[in-house]
DNA sequence: AGTACATTGGCCTATAAGTCACGTTTGCCA
DNA sequence: TGGCAAACGTGACTTATAGGCCAATGTACT
């Protein structure tokens, strides 16, 4: 699975965990709702500054605990 | 401090641990040396695949311990 | 002064960010 | 049931900026 989809699904996770629409996180990160959907899904490249808005200050939770998760344990494939 | 600097300043640790330069580092995640430079000091915000390049393949390190580091605890500051 | 590595800046193209209109799904309750 | 509302999903589009590229300069060590 590409990057982006497992942000997106980090995100959902804790989103869901914490009884949150999207709307009601991309309120709280000053992200557009649509745009929160677009990362939710995978369908974004976000960058870090953007995902600082949602896993800090939308989610609110560190860094550190965001990708503390099996998700983001691997390394990548070797290079071609 | 800005995500970004810190992004950088982790990089660094990293590599300058592993006895890399930062030429090493960007042949093997294939993005621009130069590019590798700004983005240890801080200058650049970059994107999710672009630093996945960067950590999992120019350093070999999971999301997960690359976070897992004194400077990724802090939740953002209240917003405006 | 030569070698190796780091830093900076400018220019260009690819792409992220931001926004919108519309469509779909889900659940509620008259 | 069917109509409504709340939440989620999608594609298209413009504007802002990431990232590639290159050339010059800085620093430091021998």
């Amino acid at each position: 699975m590409d990057i982006q989809s497992k942000i997106g699904e980090r995100i959902k996770e804790i989103r869901t965990s914490l009884n949150l629409t999207q709307e009601a996180v991309a309120y709280k990160a000053e992200v557009d709702r649509s745009f929160m959907n677009h990362v939710e899904n995978g369908k974004r490249n976000i960058s870090m500054r953007t995902l600082e808005k949602i896993i800090c200050y939308g989610l609110e939770i560190t860094f550190q605990d965001f990708f503390n998760h099996e998700s983001f344990k691997s390394k990548g494939r070797l290079r071609k």
